[in-house]
DNA sequence: CAAAACTGCGATCAGTGTTCGCTATATACG
DNA sequence: CGTATATAGCGAACACTGATCGCAGTTTTG
């Protein structure tokens, strides 16, 4: 279960852990590769479907050989979700314009979103950072290093723009689930909801769902998601850096 | 497991099946007894001490009786959830202007937040809304009639407004579960983070944590939340509506 | 009054994360 | 070199989960 601990003062964390002791036989795997196998099942099949047993069979292991690699399941997910944020390349030099960078992790942070739609589902609260999104921060405090921020108020405006991210990613993945099969989506929500709004309680209801364009064509998300990125990151940021690409 | 369907077409959505049927003996429980029953568990032990043996048990029944209410598990959660939803007051008359009353309905999605925390575990994605779910997005709709917005760009408007708010009670319940306990807290996450930022890779990571404040007073988050929320609202928004307590 | 439809539920199933104890194997140390 | 030590892989099992089936009792419908 990926519930909350929330106060557990469960041992060590998996990145405080070396991966592998001095004794004993050499391990036949390794965390990464145990990631990469869940990281497949959870693309294909969704984040239910990793499960120590499948992961176990699509290394070709049993599965209580497993917890020589990783405490629990929960931190099987922390390997995968630390993998994932592997993903992000920081080879772009950096512009000094705190929006214009941030936007493009923003970007990149979204791609793999869409890649991996499974890591909506994974709660880090509580969980160490691992290596990759450790180095994820450095590079999003790189970008804040221009502001005026303190440092404490840096570390949180990473946190809300990593959310904000997450935020736009689920939004637009769920319209999408949503409008892939339209005969089951004209189905349940619109008709569920018009006759709600047609029982004239809900008045604005009604008048928002009166006049929705035929269908979102997918490409015109992009500039959404630009638009209003960009506009939350000002929202975040102090004033007085207006990014170059506004006029 | 509150995993990812995402796309099945599972039968009748809860919110479209009567509560009961005129045939048969009259049921001696209801949807909003085991809701309840469920909402206290989530809130004293997390959502993961929700299970069907403890809410039959709660409520005095057998395990296999809840199925006579509830479909799936997913389902008894969906009922917690909006049951929740329904702590949402309106009877304040409404401002006109648009950030104003958003803001008054954030200060109460914020409160639920901090309530049950459970809420922020619980997916709704692909679940249809439940009544008190529908008359939040009639509120948060209302507000936004002044705007120019088009009828689906308020809906979208309203999803990401929603998704702003529990992103800010998230950051700020797990700031306030990671501030409970400073002794475990200094052990593991600073006790982890320091050395790598001592390491000298990550120098702005090592930058932002030197100048931190001795510990953040648990009465300034509102302004905080205010202040960023404001922020995000009029980034949300077109532009040219000021809020009046803006100088 | 009988047919139909429902409620409560004991028993049970399949699946889950996790643990225990065993054997085999590799390193560390004297 | 030899022995202690710590590990790797894993079969078997445990506790627990969500969910199903079918039966007996109860209420409404016609």
């Amino acid at each position: 279960m990926t519930e909350e601990p929330r106060t557990s003062d469960r041992g060590p964390s998996i990145w405080a852990r070396p991966e592998r002791s001095a004794r004993g036989p050499s391990p036949e795997h390794s965390r990464a590769k145990i990631a990469s196998a869940g990281i497949t099942l959870a693309d294909a099949s969704g984040l239910g479907a990793v499960t120590m047993r499948s992961v176990a069979a699509a290394i070709g292991t049993a599965p209580a050989s497993l917890y020589r690699y990783v405490a629990t399941r929960d931190e099987l997910v922390e390997l995968m979700a630390d993998q994932v944020y592997g993903e992000f390349s920081y080879h772009e030099p950096g512009s000094g314009h705190p929006v214009t960078d941030l936007l493009r992790l923003a970007h990149q942070g979204r791609a793999i979103y869409h890649r991996h739609p499974w890591l909506l589902d994974v709660r880090a609260a509580g969980n160490l950072p691992g290596p990759n999104a450790v180095a994820f921060m450095e590079h999003a405090l790189a970008a804040l290093s221009g502001t005026g921020l303190t440092g404490s108020a840096r570390l949180e405006t990473v946190g809300l723009f990593s959310g904000a991210v997450r935020l736009f990613a689920q939004t637009e993945i769920e319209q999408q689930d949503a409008g892939r099969d339209t005969a089951q989506w004209q189905g349940s929500l619109a008709g569920y909801l018009l006759p709600i709004a047609a029982a004239g309680q809900h008045p604005h209801l009604a008048a928002a769902l009166a006049d929705q364009p035929a269908l979102d064509d997918p490409g015109q998300h992009q500039p959404l998601f630009d638009r209003a990125m960009t506009r939350i990151l000002t929202g975040l940021l102090p004033p007085g850096r207006t990014p170059p690409e506004f006029s």
